[in-house]
DNA sequence: TATTATACTGTACATATATTCAGTATTTTT
DNA sequence: AAAAATACTGAATATATGTACAGTATAATA
């Protein structure tokens, strides 16, 4: 996606407005009468750079044949993966671990998200994380002290808070009496972060 | 809103997933072509039916001036309230108590439901219900024993188990150690049902 | 029983609309 | 310095499209 000017952003905005306000795109003459040019040709050429450069598709001969393309939308929704708590070290948004997608606005928690993860376990129930639980995973390796994080420790993927200790050492910390602190030794072990937790979802 | 017939539910279904897949409304022809019909006048007479009974609105003279009139479509978002856990019995759907709204699609949980709560205290902790957790909230009163329901003892509104122990006693049962039973009995207290869960949002 | 609504085919036509061509001018890139 | 992109005006045109008119037929309503 190259740069946009802006006029072609004006042209752009004028568009999502129109299709806002009446429900279909403008014509070049709409555009024209939007924002004040006085030949078709001004909104057909705008139209062109903006198709050029990715922003919206023509289709061609058709009266009103503009669609945005907004994949990258932060008001619009998103279907998001739902992913199984998945040991054997398979990579975690492989297809065959997608149990199913959930619609969701893509600003629906603090940070933006990847996918959600279905918890299996009780190791987090003190901070009211429970089974079957949907935990909103922001994929990052960006992580500090406290966050609850999804990590991959050999072939098992767990969630626990993150506790780094030292350079060496990191302990992964259950909310949860029953399970015990797994103290990692970073320069014996492999502990891949996979993301953190950014928020939860719980159907009944 | 007019009852609809069949054949003007397959028109308004056609129309719905022209503009999901292209992006615009579809002409007469387009129409035609996709329910086969061969003159683009039968269209325009079930365009014309659909608009009399309020389903769709039609720009006169302008082409794909088709918008669907979808006030109360089930894909779409909408804007939920954010109530405080209020006591002192006021409404609780009253403008002062909510905080703020939340954008989120309507059948985003297995039951539409009309607000958002926001938890005050632990006495739900062992079922994973903390603090400022926000409870997805139905407004009814046909609740079943286990299910977690909103009600207003008093002046009070409480987050707790349903349970009914006969036609005069119902118990609610906090998920909690720390926290008693509150035993209710019909014929001497008011126990008013605000609602019940049908789901949970946390947002770290 | 008459009327209205539903559900089509088929033709015709005015106009709404995309799109090309011819210019002018400024800015950016090569 | 030449070429390409940007940003327009203005006119012309083929066609995409809404829409009216003329029919036919059945079901629902008054």
């Amino acid at each position: 996606m190259k740069e946009i000017t802006s006029q072609q952003q004006r042209v752009l905005d004028c568009i999502q407005i129109y299709i806002k306000k009446t429900g279909f795109p403008p014509t070049r003459a709409d555009i024209c009468r939007e924002l004040g040019f006085k030949s078709p040709n001004s909104a057909e050429t705008h139209l062109r750079a903006l198709e050029k450069k990715g922003f919206i598709s023509i289709e061609s001969g058709t009266s009103r044949g503009i669609s945005v393309n907004n994949q990258n939308n932060s008001l619009s929704e998103n279907e998001y993966p739902v992913i199984g708590l998945v040991a054997a070290g398979s990579p975690t948004l492989a297809e065959e671990n997608i149990e199913r997608t959930i619609n969701c606005p893509k600003s629906f928690f603090e940070s933006d998200f990847d996918y959600f993860l279905k918890v299996r376990g009780l190791s987090m129930k003190d901070v009211g994380i429970m089974e079957d639980d949907l935990i909103a995973v922001k994929k990052t390796t960006d992580v500090k002290n406290g966050d609850i994080v999804i990590a991959r420790l050999e072939d098992e993927v767990t969630v626990k808070f993150y506790n780094r200790k030292s350079s060496n050492v990191v302990e992964l910390e259950p909310a949860n009496q029953d399970f015990e602190n797994i103290v990692v030794n970073l320069e014996s072990e492999q502990l891949y972060i996979e993301g953190k937790s950014v928020g939860l979802l719980r159907r009944n």
